[in-house]
DNA sequence: CAGTTATATGTGCCCAGGCGAATGTGACAA
DNA sequence: TTGTCACATTCGCCTGGGCACATATAACTG
Protein backbone atom coordinates (compact mmCIF):
# COMPACT_ATOMS: atom_id res chain seq x y z
CA UNK A 1 0.00 0.00 0.00
CA UNK A 2 1.66 3.20 -0.87
CA UNK A 3 1.52 6.31 1.24
CA UNK A 4 -1.88 7.09 2.53
CA UNK A 5 -0.89 9.62 5.38
CA UNK A 6 -2.47 12.16 3.70
CA UNK A 7 -5.41 10.91 2.83
CA UNK A 8 -8.87 12.18 4.37
CA UNK A 9 -9.07 10.03 7.55
CA UNK A 10 -12.83 9.57 7.31
CA UNK A 11 -11.86 7.97 3.60
CA UNK A 12 -9.66 5.59 5.70
CA UNK A 13 -12.59 4.32 8.03
CA UNK A 14 -14.52 4.05 4.74
CA UNK A 15 -11.36 1.70 2.77
CA UNK A 16 -11.39 -0.28 6.25
CA UNK A 17 -15.20 -1.09 6.82
CA UNK A 18 -15.50 -1.66 3.03
CA UNK A 19 -12.25 -4.20 3.47
CA UNK A 20 -14.36 -5.83 6.04
CA UNK A 21 -17.58 -6.14 4.65
CA UNK A 22 -17.06 -9.25 2.79
CA UNK A 23 -17.29 -13.21 4.40
CA UNK A 24 -14.59 -14.23 1.93
CA UNK A 25 -11.97 -11.55 2.83
CA UNK A 26 -13.11 -12.19 7.04
CA UNK A 27 -12.58 -15.68 6.22
CA UNK A 28 -8.88 -15.11 4.71
CA UNK A 29 -8.28 -12.57 7.60
CA UNK A 30 -9.09 -15.35 9.93
CA UNK A 31 -6.97 -17.94 8.47
CA UNK A 32 -3.94 -15.91 8.30
CA UNK A 33 -3.76 -15.33 12.20
CA UNK A 34 -1.28 -14.09 13.44
CA UNK A 35 0.63 -15.92 10.65
CA UNK A 36 1.87 -15.27 7.19
CA UNK A 37 -0.04 -18.21 4.94
CA UNK A 38 0.55 -19.49 1.06
CA UNK A 39 -1.97 -18.84 -1.02
CA UNK A 40 -2.72 -22.49 -2.30
CA UNK A 41 -4.10 -23.23 1.58
CA UNK A 42 -6.23 -20.03 0.80
CA UNK A 43 -7.70 -22.10 -2.00
CA UNK A 44 -7.15 -25.65 -0.26
CA UNK A 45 -9.41 -24.94 3.48
CA UNK A 46 -11.94 -22.32 1.58
CA UNK A 47 -12.85 -24.45 -1.55
CA UNK A 48 -13.16 -21.20 -3.56
CA UNK A 49 -11.51 -21.23 -6.77
CA UNK A 50 -8.04 -19.41 -7.19
CA UNK A 51 -8.84 -16.85 -9.17
CA UNK A 52 -11.32 -15.79 -6.62
CA UNK A 53 -9.17 -16.30 -3.47
CA UNK A 54 -6.62 -14.25 -5.53
CA UNK A 55 -8.82 -11.43 -6.09
CA UNK A 56 -10.14 -10.69 -2.44
CA UNK A 57 -6.28 -10.96 -1.27
CA UNK A 58 -5.52 -7.88 -3.63
CA UNK A 59 -8.54 -6.47 -2.48
CA UNK A 60 -6.98 -6.69 1.15
CA UNK A 61 -4.35 -5.59 -0.04
CA UNK A 62 -5.25 -2.29 -1.95
CA UNK A 63 -7.45 -1.73 1.47
CA UNK A 64 -3.93 -1.69 3.06
CA UNK A 65 -5.23 -4.40 5.70
CA UNK A 66 -2.80 -7.24 3.86
CA UNK A 67 1.02 -7.60 3.20
CA UNK A 68 2.45 -10.06 0.42
CA UNK A 69 5.95 -11.47 0.15
CA UNK A 70 7.15 -13.75 -2.57
CA UNK A 71 9.43 -16.93 -1.77
CA UNK A 72 10.05 -18.55 -5.15
CA UNK A 73 6.69 -19.42 -6.95
CA UNK A 74 4.96 -18.94 -3.53
CA UNK A 75 3.10 -15.65 -2.33
CA UNK A 76 2.53 -15.09 1.49
CA UNK A 77 0.36 -13.11 2.69
CA UNK A 78 -0.19 -11.53 6.45
CA UNK A 79 -1.97 -9.43 8.16
CA UNK A 80 -0.96 -5.77 8.70
CA UNK A 81 -2.02 -3.52 11.78
CA UNK A 82 -3.21 -0.36 10.76
CA UNK A 83 -1.11 2.40 11.84
CA UNK A 84 -3.85 4.90 12.95
CA UNK A 85 -4.46 3.73 16.90
CA UNK A 86 -8.00 3.70 16.34
CA UNK A 87 -8.00 1.64 13.27
CA UNK A 88 -5.96 -0.54 15.16
CA UNK A 89 -7.60 -1.13 17.98
CA UNK A 90 -11.01 -1.97 15.53
CA UNK A 91 -9.07 -4.26 13.58
CA UNK A 92 -7.77 -6.32 16.76
CA UNK A 93 -11.48 -6.56 18.15
CA UNK A 94 -12.23 -7.80 14.86
CA UNK A 95 -9.61 -9.96 14.57
CA UNK A 96 -10.74 -11.22 18.54
CA UNK A 97 -14.00 -11.83 17.44
CA UNK A 98 -13.28 -13.86 14.30
CA UNK A 99 -11.64 -16.05 16.56
CA UNK A 100 -14.31 -16.55 18.57
CA UNK A 101 -16.74 -16.86 15.48
CA UNK A 102 -17.29 -20.88 15.01
CA UNK A 103 -17.64 -21.01 11.20
CA UNK A 104 -14.29 -19.49 11.74
CA UNK A 105 -12.91 -21.70 13.98
CA UNK A 106 -13.95 -25.00 11.57
CA UNK A 107 -12.15 -22.78 9.47
CA UNK A 108 -8.68 -22.59 11.10
CA UNK A 109 -9.61 -26.37 12.33
CA UNK A 110 -9.58 -27.45 8.92
CA UNK A 111 -6.39 -25.84 8.04
CA UNK A 112 -4.62 -27.48 10.95
CA UNK A 113 -5.83 -30.58 9.99
CA UNK A 114 -4.10 -30.36 6.53
CA UNK A 115 -1.18 -29.16 7.46
CA UNK A 116 -0.26 -31.32 10.24
CA UNK A 117 -1.54 -34.48 7.74
CA UNK A 118 0.75 -37.30 7.50
CA UNK A 119 0.45 -36.29 3.39
CA UNK A 120 -0.91 -33.30 1.68
CA UNK A 121 -3.49 -33.80 -0.51
CA UNK A 122 -2.57 -33.15 -4.33
CA UNK A 123 -2.47 -29.89 -4.82
CA UNK A 124 -0.44 -28.87 -1.28
CA UNK A 125 2.76 -31.05 -2.30
CA UNK A 126 5.64 -29.12 -1.73
CA UNK A 127 3.53 -25.80 -0.34
CA UNK A 128 5.18 -24.20 2.31
CA UNK A 129 3.63 -24.58 5.09
CA UNK A 130 2.87 -21.74 7.59
CA UNK A 131 5.71 -21.79 10.53
CA UNK A 132 3.06 -22.37 13.26
CA UNK A 133 2.21 -25.32 12.12
CA UNK A 134 5.32 -26.60 10.88
CA UNK A 135 6.05 -28.82 13.41
CA UNK B 1 -34.22 -4.16 13.58
CA UNK B 2 -36.35 -7.57 14.01
CA UNK B 3 -34.92 -10.46 16.22
CA UNK B 4 -31.59 -11.43 14.32
CA UNK B 5 -30.54 -13.58 17.42
CA UNK B 6 -30.20 -17.13 15.49
CA UNK B 7 -28.68 -15.26 12.45
CA UNK B 8 -25.30 -16.87 11.54
CA UNK B 9 -22.38 -14.53 13.35
CA UNK B 10 -20.53 -13.98 10.00
CA UNK B 11 -23.11 -12.30 8.67
CA UNK B 12 -23.63 -10.16 11.65
CA UNK B 13 -20.21 -8.68 11.02
CA UNK B 14 -20.56 -8.28 7.20
CA UNK B 15 -24.04 -5.99 8.15
CA UNK B 16 -22.13 -4.24 10.69
CA UNK B 17 -19.18 -3.65 8.16
CA UNK B 18 -21.33 -2.69 5.32
CA UNK B 19 -23.50 0.11 7.29
CA UNK B 20 -20.05 1.59 8.46
CA UNK B 21 -18.83 1.42 5.00
CA UNK B 22 -20.25 4.66 3.61
CA UNK B 23 -19.18 8.15 4.30
CA UNK B 24 -22.72 9.83 4.51
CA UNK B 25 -23.95 7.24 6.84
CA UNK B 26 -20.48 7.55 9.19
CA UNK B 27 -21.56 11.60 8.94
CA UNK B 28 -24.82 10.83 10.22
CA UNK B 29 -23.58 7.99 12.84
CA UNK B 30 -21.47 11.15 14.14
CA UNK B 31 -24.06 13.92 14.31
CA UNK B 32 -26.46 11.53 16.06
CA UNK B 33 -23.70 11.52 18.40
CA UNK B 34 -25.37 10.19 22.31
CA UNK B 35 -28.55 12.09 21.69
CA UNK B 36 -31.81 11.31 19.41
CA UNK B 37 -31.49 14.04 16.51
CA UNK B 38 -34.71 14.99 14.28
CA UNK B 39 -34.06 14.11 10.48
CA UNK B 40 -34.48 17.94 8.97
CA UNK B 41 -31.25 18.25 10.89
CA UNK B 42 -29.49 15.69 9.54
CA UNK B 43 -30.43 16.96 6.00
CA UNK B 44 -29.66 20.97 6.83
CA UNK B 45 -26.37 20.22 7.89
CA UNK B 46 -25.12 17.22 5.61
CA UNK B 47 -26.81 19.81 3.16
CA UNK B 48 -27.60 16.07 1.13
CA UNK B 49 -30.94 16.17 0.25
CA UNK B 50 -33.66 15.01 2.02
CA UNK B 51 -34.38 11.32 0.31
CA UNK B 52 -30.69 10.84 0.39
CA UNK B 53 -31.08 10.94 4.24
CA UNK B 54 -33.67 9.21 4.41
CA UNK B 55 -32.48 6.30 2.54
CA UNK B 56 -29.21 6.03 4.53
CA UNK B 57 -30.84 6.46 7.46
CA UNK B 58 -33.18 3.71 6.59
CA UNK B 59 -30.19 1.28 5.81
CA UNK B 60 -28.51 2.28 8.89
CA UNK B 61 -31.83 0.98 11.17
CA UNK B 62 -31.98 -2.18 8.39
CA UNK B 63 -28.55 -2.82 10.10
CA UNK B 64 -29.95 -2.23 13.49
CA UNK B 65 -27.37 0.25 14.26
CA UNK B 66 -30.02 3.03 14.55
CA UNK B 67 -33.64 2.98 15.89
CA UNK B 68 -36.44 5.73 15.24
CA UNK B 69 -39.02 7.42 17.12
CA UNK B 70 -42.09 9.02 15.73
CA UNK B 71 -42.92 12.33 17.75
CA UNK B 72 -45.85 14.01 15.57
CA UNK B 73 -45.01 15.12 12.34
CA UNK B 74 -41.10 14.77 13.54
CA UNK B 75 -38.90 11.50 13.41
CA UNK B 76 -36.14 11.33 15.71
CA UNK B 77 -33.20 9.07 15.12
CA UNK B 78 -30.81 7.53 17.95
CA UNK B 79 -27.61 5.53 17.92
CA UNK B 80 -28.50 1.77 19.12
CA UNK B 81 -25.48 -0.47 20.23
CA UNK B 82 -24.88 -3.56 19.23
CA UNK B 83 -26.17 -6.59 21.98
CA UNK B 84 -22.93 -8.58 20.85
CA UNK B 85 -20.16 -7.88 23.18
CA UNK B 86 -17.48 -7.73 20.20
CA UNK B 87 -19.47 -5.54 17.86
CA UNK B 88 -20.59 -2.92 20.83
CA UNK B 89 -16.69 -3.08 21.12
CA UNK B 90 -15.74 -2.46 17.62
CA UNK B 91 -19.07 0.58 17.51
CA UNK B 92 -17.84 2.29 20.38
CA UNK B 93 -14.61 2.28 18.91
CA UNK B 94 -15.88 3.60 15.54
CA UNK B 95 -17.72 6.46 17.72
CA UNK B 96 -14.40 7.37 19.30
CA UNK B 97 -12.71 7.44 16.21
CA UNK B 98 -15.43 9.72 14.27
CA UNK B 99 -15.33 12.34 17.40
CA UNK B 100 -11.56 12.78 16.86
CA UNK B 101 -11.68 13.27 12.90
CA UNK B 102 -11.88 16.84 12.16
CA UNK B 103 -14.29 16.96 9.27
CA UNK B 104 -16.67 15.07 11.32
CA UNK B 105 -16.08 17.88 14.35
CA UNK B 106 -16.73 20.54 11.93
CA UNK B 107 -20.18 18.48 11.12
CA UNK B 108 -20.75 19.10 14.49
CA UNK B 109 -19.64 22.07 15.55
CA UNK B 110 -22.11 23.64 12.33
CA UNK B 111 -24.90 21.30 14.14
CA UNK B 112 -24.53 23.43 17.27
CA UNK B 113 -24.60 26.85 15.99
CA UNK B 114 -27.70 26.13 13.84
CA UNK B 115 -29.52 24.94 17.01
CA UNK B 116 -27.84 27.83 19.35
CA UNK B 117 -28.78 30.49 16.91
CA UNK B 118 -30.93 32.94 18.26
CA UNK B 119 -33.47 32.08 14.70
CA UNK B 120 -33.44 28.79 12.96
CA UNK B 121 -32.93 28.59 9.40
CA UNK B 122 -36.21 28.20 7.56
CA UNK B 123 -36.71 25.29 7.21
CA UNK B 124 -35.76 24.65 10.54
CA UNK B 125 -38.62 26.54 12.23
CA UNK B 126 -40.52 24.41 15.31
CA UNK B 127 -38.25 21.36 14.51
CA UNK B 128 -37.06 19.77 17.77
CA UNK B 129 -34.05 20.16 18.70
CA UNK B 130 -31.50 17.69 19.91
CA UNK B 131 -32.36 17.34 24.11
CA UNK B 132 -28.35 17.82 24.70
CA UNK B 133 -28.20 21.22 23.18
CA UNK B 134 -32.30 22.35 24.22
CA UNK B 135 -30.66 25.11 27.07
C1' DC C 1 14.87 -23.23 -24.59
C1' DA C 2 10.01 -25.31 -23.52
C1' DG C 3 7.00 -27.00 -20.00
C1' DT C 4 4.94 -26.89 -15.50
C1' DT C 5 3.46 -24.71 -11.32
C1' DA C 6 1.62 -20.88 -8.51
C1' DT C 7 -0.53 -16.88 -8.78
C1' DA C 8 -2.48 -12.63 -11.03
C1' DT C 9 -5.34 -10.33 -14.17
C1' DG C 10 -8.80 -9.55 -18.02
C1' DT C 11 -13.62 -10.24 -19.72
C1' DG C 12 -18.33 -10.52 -19.41
C1' DC C 13 -22.37 -11.03 -16.63
C1' DC C 14 -25.18 -9.72 -12.74
C1' DC C 15 -26.74 -7.55 -8.55
C1' DA C 16 -26.31 -4.34 -4.44
C1' DG C 17 -26.51 -0.02 -3.68
C1' DG C 18 -25.26 5.00 -4.73
C1' DC C 19 -27.71 9.16 -6.83
C1' DG C 20 -31.50 12.71 -8.31
C1' DA C 21 -36.27 13.41 -9.47
C1' DA C 22 -40.80 12.35 -8.66
C1' DT C 23 -44.29 10.61 -5.85
C1' DG C 24 -46.48 8.44 -1.63
C1' DT C 25 -47.76 8.72 3.35
C1' DG C 26 -48.75 10.05 8.05
C1' DA C 27 -49.69 13.86 11.13
C1' DC C 28 -51.47 18.05 12.04
C1' DA C 29 -54.15 22.48 10.99
C1' DA C 30 -57.93 25.15 9.27
C1' DT D 1 -61.98 17.74 3.59
C1' DT D 2 -58.25 19.96 1.89
C1' DG D 3 -53.77 21.63 2.48
C1' DT D 4 -49.24 21.59 4.27
C1' DC D 5 -45.31 19.82 6.50
C1' DA D 6 -41.88 16.13 7.55
C1' DC D 7 -40.46 12.28 5.98
C1' DA D 8 -40.44 7.69 3.26
C1' DT D 9 -40.42 5.25 -0.90
C1' DT D 10 -40.25 4.37 -5.84
C1' DC D 11 -38.07 4.75 -10.38
C1' DG D 12 -34.52 5.02 -13.61
C1' DC D 13 -29.74 5.41 -14.21
C1' DC D 14 -25.00 4.23 -13.23
C1' DT D 15 -20.92 2.34 -10.77
C1' DG D 16 -18.50 -0.93 -7.64
C1' DG D 17 -17.70 -5.13 -6.94
C1' DG D 18 -19.20 -10.14 -6.66
C1' DC D 19 -18.71 -14.40 -9.73
C1' DA D 20 -16.94 -17.92 -13.38
C1' DC D 21 -14.09 -18.63 -17.13
C1' DA D 22 -10.19 -17.75 -19.80
C1' DT D 23 -5.71 -16.10 -20.16
C1' DA D 24 -1.27 -13.78 -18.72
C1' DT D 25 2.90 -13.82 -15.92
C1' DA D 26 6.65 -15.12 -12.88
C1' DA D 27 9.57 -18.67 -11.18
C1' DC D 28 11.35 -23.02 -11.20
C1' DT D 29 12.54 -27.56 -13.81
C1' DG D 30 14.51 -30.32 -17.29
Amino acid sequence: MPNMSRINETFEMELLFRALADRTRLRLLSLMGHDELCVCFFVEILGASQPKISRHLAYLRRAGVVSARREGKWMHYRVVEPRDPHAARIFREVRAWLEEDTSMQRDRERLVRVCCAPQQPVQLRGAPRPVSLST
